[in-house]
DNA sequence: TAATGTGAAGTCGTTCACAGCA
DNA sequence: TGCTGTGAACGACTTCACATTA
C-alpha cells in the first residue's frame, strides 16, 4: 500500500471483481527480513476493498437512520448498498461482531463502529489545488464538510483568483501550499489540476505534511512511502464505459466467433481510429481555466 | 472500478477504486447448466482490472506520442503509468502480440490497438443529467470531447436552466431525457444529481436507450441486465483516505498492541462520534442547486 | 426460528521466472 | 543480448454453507 503508484483507478465498489488496489512497488530491497505480521495489526487486518465497502455501508445507514429504521438484517442492508449479504457480513466481520444473531444489526451501533473503523471520529482538513471547473465544484461540495471533512484552503496558481473566496474561503497562491497546508493541519490535499503541474503540487503538499492524496490529474505521481494516493480519472471512466458498449456490440454481431483473426489486420498499421488523433486537452487541463471566478 | 467497483471507488480502484460493474443480480436461477465457455469471447477474456489499466496505458501513450518518443520498452511504459512491467506485459497480451522482443512496442501500434480494444474508434454521444456544480463541470469538461466523448445532451430539473446553454449546449428538461437521449443516439449517461431522484432518472435513460451509466449520486442504481454502471463517489474516497490516516496514526501510537480491547468499549453505547451526527447533504445534494446558472 | 459470524472452497488477479524470438 | 510473452505459483477477495446463538 501506500507505495508510490497512485493505484490504477480500480472498478472500486462496484460489483463484482473490480479492486487490486494499490500495492504496487512494496520496496523490494532487502532491508528487513519478513516485517509481514506485528506491525500492521488491528486496522491492517481489514481488505481494502472491504475498507471501500464500509463506506457505502455507512451511508446507506446513514439513509436508514434519517427514515428512523433503528434495525436492519444483512439482508436489507445489503440490498440498499448493492451488494450480496454474504460479502456485508463477512465486510462487517472485520471490524467486529455488532449483531444479534436472529434479529440484525442495530443502525446507530453500526453507524458508530464504522465511523470509529473509518476514522471519521476526527476531522480532516481539506485543501483543495486547482480552483478551476472541478475544484469550483469540489469547493462547494456540499458532501465535504457535512461529513467531517472541512474545505480549508484552496490553492491556485492564477494571480486573479488569490483572494476570490470560493465557498466562503479565499483562495490563496500555489506558492504558499507548504506554509498554508502546515498552518491548517490539513490532512487531505485534493488536486485538481492539469496534468502539468500535478507532480510540483504533489510534492509541496507533501511538505506541507499532506499524508493523503485525492487526485483527479491524469497522472501517476510519485510519493514518498507513507503518503497514499487514491486518483480518480473520468476520462478512464468513460472508456471502460466504452469497453463494455463495444464488448456488447461485437458479441451482438457475431456470437459464434470461434477464434479466427478478430476484427482489423493486425498488421503494422498506423494509428487506425480518427484522422491524425490529436487528444487535445488532458482532462482537467482546461478545466482549470474555464470557469474562471464564480 | 465498476465500476463498481467504482464503485466503491473501487478500489478499487480506485486507487483503487474502484471498480467491478455491474452484474448485480444475475438471475442465479437454474435456468440454463453452464453458459461458463462460448458467448462471451474476445472481449470478455479481458480482466476488468486490466482494462481500467489499458485506459492509463493509453495516455500514458499519447502523452509519449506528443514527446515524439516512437519505441517504447514495457519498463519504461509501466514506469510512466505507475504499475510495474510484468502487469504491462500480461495487461498488453490480452489484446494480442504487438511488441517486439529486445525492442519494446511501436507507441503508434498500441496506442490504435488499444484504442480498438476499448472501443474508442466510434464516438459515444454522453448526456450529462443534473447541472449543479458537478454537472456544470462536466459539461465543461474538456477531456470528454477531445477523447471521442461529445457530449451531446444535458438534462435538468430545473425550469429556469432548462434552454440556457452550458458549455455551448442547450439545457434540456429531465421530463425530455427519453426523447432527446433516443433522438441524439446518447450511449453514455453521466449522472450528477442529488441521489433522491437519481434512480428515477436512470430508469428514463435506460428507457432512452442508454447501456451505460457512469454515476456520481451516491445511491446504489437498479439497472436491467445488459446495462453497465459504474459509480464514483467522492465522499467514499475521501473516507478511504481518512482510514489510511487512521491506520497510519494507530501503528505509530500503539505499535506493539497484541490483541485485547481495541479503542472505544465494544459495548452498547449510543452512536459515538461528534454530538447527534446529523449528515446534512446527500453528496451531490447541495451541488445540484448551489452554482445555479454560470 | 431466524439471522449472524466464519472456516473452507472457489474465483480472480498479480507476481514470478523463464522460454522464445528479434 | 535484451526484452517480450506467458505458464505456473502465489496471494487476495468472494462465495458457500453451516455451526452458533439470541
Amino acid at each position: 500500500m501506500t507505495a508510490h503508484g497512485a493505484d490504477v483507478p480500480d472498478g472500486d465498489g462496484q460489483a463484482a471483481a473490480g479492486q487490486g488496489a494499490a500495492s504496487e512497488a512494496e520496496a523490494p530491497s532487502g532491508d528487513q527480513a519478513i516485517e509481514v505480521p506485528a506491525a500492521r495489526d488491528r486496522a491492517r487486518a481489514i481488505p481494502e476493498a472491504a475498507v471501500a465497502r464500509l463506506a457505502v455501508y455507512l451511508r446507506a445507514l446513514t439513509s436508514l437512520a434519517d427514515q428512523g429504521v433503528s434495525t436492519v438484517s444483512s439482508e436489507e442492508l445489503a440490498n440498499a448498498a448493492g451488494v450480496n449479504s454474504a460479502k456485508l457480513r463477512k465486510d462487517l466481520s472485520y471490524i467486529g461482531s455488532y449483531g444479534t444473531r436472529g434479529v440484525g444489526y442495530e443502525v446507530e451501533v453500526l453507524i458508530g463502529q464504522i465511523e470509529r473503523t473509518l476514522g471519521l471520529t476526527r476531522k480532516h482538513s481539506v485543501a483543495v489545488v486547482g480552483i478551476g471547473n472541478l475544484g469550483h465544484a469540489l469547493a462547494n461540495y456540499g458532501g465535504f464538510p457535512s461529513r467531517g471533512f472541512p474545505v480549508s484552503a484552496l490553492f491556485d496558481l492564477d494571480e486573479d483568483l488569490v483572494g476570490v473566496p470560493v465557498g466562503g474561503i479565499p483562495v490563496s497562491h500555489v506558492d504558499d501550499i507548504v506554509e498554508v497546508c502546515t498552518d491548517r493541519e490539513v490532512t487531505i490535499g485534493v488536486i485538481a489540476t492539469p496534468a502539468k503541474g500535478a507532480q510540483e503540487i504533489c510534492d509541496r503538499l507533501v511538505a506541507g505534511g499532506v499524508q493523503c492524496i485525492l487526485n483527479f490529474a491524469p497522472v501517476a505521481l510519485q510519493v514518498p512511502d507513507g503518503v497514499e494516493v487514491r486518483k480518480v480519472d473520468l476520462a478512464v471512466e468513460m472508456q471502460i464505459l466504452s469497453f463494455h458498449v463495444a464488448r456488447r456490440q461485437q458479441d451482438a454481431t457475431a456470437p459464434p466467433d470461434v477464434d479466427g483473426a478478430d476484427v482489423g489486420p493486425p498488421g503494422p498499421n498506423g494509428r487506425g481510429p480518427d484522422g491524425g488523433g490529436q487528444q487535445t486537452g488532458d482532462e482537467t487541463e482546461s478545466a482549470n481555466r474555464m470557469v474562471e471566478r464564480l
